[in-house]
RNA sequence: GGAUGGGUUCCCGAGUGGCCAAAGGGAGCAGACUGUAAAUCUGCCGUCGCAGACUUCGGUGGUUCGAAUCCACCCCCAUCCA
């Protein structure tokens, strides 16, 4: 029911191109997964999705826990039936939102107590009941509920949260019940590599069906995250996906791709896209600036989706300016269908063994660290 | 013609003797954003600039050590009455 093919490796790089089997289709890797936190992306209708090429969401077990409640959800049939997506979709497991809500909470072994953003209740959140709401949820990959740590971060913090995060990672295996599930495991280690590289022997003796990479992108600089990259991907199972979270700058994807990774998510692309600015070949384009005030031309010569097939960046702008939705959502096609076309011209470039090329054409267009 | 209330920095609008280059909002400009508490947040926003200096609150002229604030006249605007 799930499974993962490993088709092709670049000769060049070492850069992966696989197959995703899930209940609910297929997905090619490597893949960028747009993220839709309240069983939603943001601005954006599943055809609208499904148009520029996504292949699979992310949703979020603490916030669907939350609001409507996973109850809810189930009743209508699932995550799937509930918003009308088709297609595959992964479950985040809340431990980033411990994390990131990081006001009030405890963190204990047994789980995560803390306050609700949306009205201050005391809620409690651990390997079992993240699993639980997951399982109501029905999406057909599910992360593991974690322990992520921030940058910096002591050796002995790092220790502490990865530890916990495979006795967790035993405890969501043990909570499991679900068949037609995949429950990913997750990686934790901060930037130690020793841990990081530590932590996936460990959890490759689970024989999990996927691993995430957590805890990156919080703040490090890009070479430091790169650095754990590098050191991590070889030690990782070669015929299990691997999933870098919350990563998906386009850099990051063409640099994460080069270093052996296969799925990434990112909400950059959505929020970045409301905030006004989109992703083009020659780096970011503040479609908001005065600069794009009567540039009749679209976001990005030569780009295929909707809004630079219909509207110029003045159109655009003026939307933005008039703070009309429409300019949020032509925004949001532009960056997800971006990233989307990034991954496809990749798995192309992957397929023909010429990579390397793409990446340095890549850098060359772009710059190395625009994002 | 009379009465009353007003004219403030791009706009709206606070400010009634010094703490005012002048609150607040809007607009404008710039920056940020990476498992979404984000259609959000931050900065700049009279001129030159390092301190600081200079010009400004309808106009002109006064009072005062000191005026956007007080006085006189004038010019506009709004409402009401003839």
């Amino acid at each position: 029911m799930f499974e993962f093919e490993l088709l092709h490796i670049d000769k060049q790089t070492g850069a992966r191109r696989g197959r995703l089997h899930t209940p609910h289709g297929v997905v090619e890797t490597p893949v960028f997964m747009p993220v839709g936190t309240q069983a939603t992306v943001k601005t954006m209708s599943p055809d609208e999705l499904k148009d520029l090429g996504a292949q699979i969401i992310l949703s979020n077990t603490y916030h669907l826990h939350l609001r409507p409640g996973e109850d809810l959800v189930e009743k209508a049939g699932g995550l799937h039936n509930f918003m009308n997506w088709d297609r595959p979709i992964l479950t985040d497991s809340g431990g980033f939102q411990v994390f990131s809500l990081a006001g009030l909470r405890k963190v204990k072994e047994e789980g995560v107590t803390f306050r609700s953003h949306l009205d201050g209740s005391k809620r409690f959140l651990s390997p079992e009941t993240a699993v639980a709401i997951q399982q109501k949820l029905g999406a057909d990959i599910m992360m593991q509920f974690d322990e992520c740590s921030a940058w910096p971060c002591s050796r002995e913090q790092a220790r502490t949260a990865m530890d916990r995060t495979i006795r967790w990672l035993d405890r969501c295996i043990a909570a499991k019940t679900r068949e037609d599930q995949a429950l990913f495991g997750i990686v934790q280690g901060a930037f130690y590599v020793d841990l990081r590289v530590e932590c996936i022997r460990e959890m490759a003796k689970r024989d999990l069906p996927g691993y995430g990479i957590g805890g990156l992108s919080v703040g490090e600089p890009k070479d430091v995250m790169y650095d754990v990259l590098e050191a991590l991907c070889p030690e990782m199972p070669v015929h299990k996906p691997r999933y870098l979270m919350g990563v998906g700058s386009p850099d990051c994807l063409v640099e994460g791709t080069r270093l052996g990774i296969d799925m990434f998510d990112c909400v950059l692309a959505t929020r970045v896209g409301r905030n006004g600015t989109v992703f083009t070949r020659d780096g970011r384009l503040v479609v908001r600036g005065a600069s794009c005030k009567e540039d009749f031309v679209p976001l990005e010569e030569g780009c295929d989706c909707y809004a630079c097939r219909n509207f110029s960046r003045a159109y655009i702008r003026h939307l933005l300016k008039a703070g009309e939705i429409l300019g949020l959502r032509l925004c949001s096609i532009h960056n997800l269908r971006f990233l989307t076309r990034l991954m496809e011209d990749a798995q192309k470039a992957i397929e023909e063994d010429r990579y390397g090329d793409f990446c340095r054409e890549f850098v060359r267009r772009n710059g190395k660290d625009v994002w």
